[in-house]
DNA sequence: CTGTTAGCGCGTTCAG
DNA sequence: CTGAACGCGCTAACAG
């Protein structure tokens, strides 16, 4: 590994003179600075950022929390979205990312806010962390400039970025209503998400507007999972059989719902209408195609890194971030008299 | 910021005792180290990771050299199932990953070797790297220890992770032409991909087995991406109507080519068969359901942490590792007479 | 068993 | 414009 010492050496200068010359400060002699440059290129000089953020206490690097970076989430691959988002924005920033390996349920016997310090990361960007996490608290109330998707938490230094939830699931459920549905169920995710809930508000804000009152038991728990979005369909066809209509809060539970459906020997549209949320791949290319509402993954993440840096860099920015999102009508609803 | 010196004040010991009080060294009293232990606990001391690489040469941290990690990658999701997978065992072992921001075509001032030597990985892993690529070369026969997914390079210090394409494209084939067909075309990736020329060599030897001569027309290039698959599926068709079915070498471009044969107005498979490989997401649920050959992605990214590691902490261990592939069948093939 | 001393690679006063 | 000296937080000899 070659220093700066090598090339104070080599140069005939002072280690001094070769830290100002490289970091491009002024006071130093465009002769020796040149000097010094030639021999750090002939030398294949690169800095020791351990080092360097060892006094500077900067690292130029983002943490990341996510969860669903594990098996079994591949169909999901919205965190992937997210991820090229934030990967490309932080890189052209220039800074890099650190992927910490939340251990699923394993001991967590680390905070993430030691994970944070140790690592020396300059911030950390926090995603698919349940709101029930016993770390996310204290991150988040730390000195520790964070940037929260899809997470409601307030703090000194936190960031937000999310998509207008509320809006999204109004417009879907909005369609399903001007299609002719009256009896519309929700196979919701579990309540300790965010969108969860914002998705319930739009679902009820929706059948208000139409004047139908909201059924507490027409909305069940998919959990964000296919297969329990499955037995939910199952469940509330059995018990609701008026329902002709039912709004999935993410494409992969109106998978499972699909599933249901067409195990019960029906079929979507012509017995049930679905709608999703999410806009995930598989949604345009399954049979019929689902009608769901898009979410601007990419640049979720794209805004959020950038958030972020601006915190990092003391820029005084918007710290609330909504993303638009919008009904992309596909196969899976039909319009009934 | 609470560090051992911290610690030492209010534990009225030296500096160098906690160190090695909390490295687990057996030459400290017990006393000692249980009041050191409890006083750092109490001031939620946690090391700083910079300092300690800064002597120790070692990080605890693997890099990641990936393309894919941007816009447009999100269908070819198999990127981010290996780094599933890599990011589960890297957690396992207490490794994390740092993501090197590997600007696409936008000058790549900085060489690979350059960006692990100032980040201080341990190791890194690189994927989806062209073979061409300027400086993959110059990391490869660094001392730096790599991990090389589907790049069949030598290194004094690298491993090799890869699937057993041959065997896979041969299977393909196989099951092709014991569906009756004789005329097979291939839509194959760019040539800077060595798991292109692998499938390439399957597709030649089944076709051989069969004693059908190799016809080089029949392969046209499809860049791994829709697009350009749908186009050569085009050509394919126009100029050589006698191709009852075509070998895609990557399931997207079997989405391309499928998109081709719907435009011609034709349909897979009672017109074309189509068999892909990688056997991603959507795959399954496209209608038709599409026949390929399945790799282990997640077991990929695990393999290779894990080869990496045991390279780092320098057991002796097998440095070749060729996973399985798998014929998946589904629609998208058709018997003829 | 414990403390003293030195130094990892770098940036930053403060004198020249 | 340049250099000597110091210290970031930590570990590793080397004494005692």
């Amino acid at each position: 590994m070659v220093t700066i010492k090598d090339i104070a050496r080599a140069a005939q200068v002072s280690i001094t003179t070769v830290s100002r010359a490289l970091n491009g400060y002024s006071d130093v002699n465009e002769e020796t600075r040149k000097k010094i440059v030639a021999v750090a290129d002939r030398l294949g000089y690169s800095p020791n950022i351990a080092a360097r953020s060892l006094i500077s206490k900067k690292s130029k690097t983002i943490g990341l929390l996510l969860s669903n970076v594990t098996r079994d989430s591949s169909k999901d691959n919205i965190a992937f979205e997210v991820l090229c988002g934030m990967n490309d924005r932080a890189g052209e920033l220039d800074y890099d990312l650190v992927l910490f390996s939340t251990t699923p349920q394993k001991q967590k016997t680390k905070s993430y806010k030691k994970l944070c310090n140790e690592r020396g990361v300059d911030g950390v960007i926090i995603m698919g962390i349940r709101l029930d996490d016993p770390y996310l608290e204290e991150i988040v109330s730390s000195e520790i400039p964070c940037v929260l998707i899809d997470i409601p938490l307030k703090g000194p230094n936190v960031g937000y970025v999310t998509s207008d939830n509320v809006k999204g699931a109004c417009t879907a459920m909005v369609h399903l209503l001007e299609n002719g549905h009256r009896h519309i169920g929700m196979i919701n995710g579990h309540t300790q998400a965010d969108v969860s809930r914002h998705r319930l508000r739009g679902y009820i804000d929706a059948l208000a507007s139409y004047g139908i009152p909201y059924n507490e038991s027409y909305v069940m728990d998919g959990s964000f999972s296919e297969a329990a979005a499955k037995e939910a369909m199952y469940r509330m066809h059995s018990l609701y059989p008026e329902l002709t209509a039912v709004f999935c809060a993410s494409d992969l539970m109106a998978l499972g719902a699909i599933q249901a459906v067409k195990g019960l020997g029906r079929s979507v549209p012509e017995h049930i209408s679905i709608v999703g949320f999410d806009n995930i791949d598989i949604a345009a290319y399954h049979t019929p195609a689902i009608t769901t509402v898009n979410q601007h993954k990419y640049e979720t993440g794209y805004q959020a890194a950038q958030l972020l840096v601006d915190l990092l860099e003391g820029r005084n920015v918007n710290r609330y971030i909504v993303l638009n999102t919008e009904l992309v009508k596909r196969d899976s609803v039909r319009t009934i008299l």
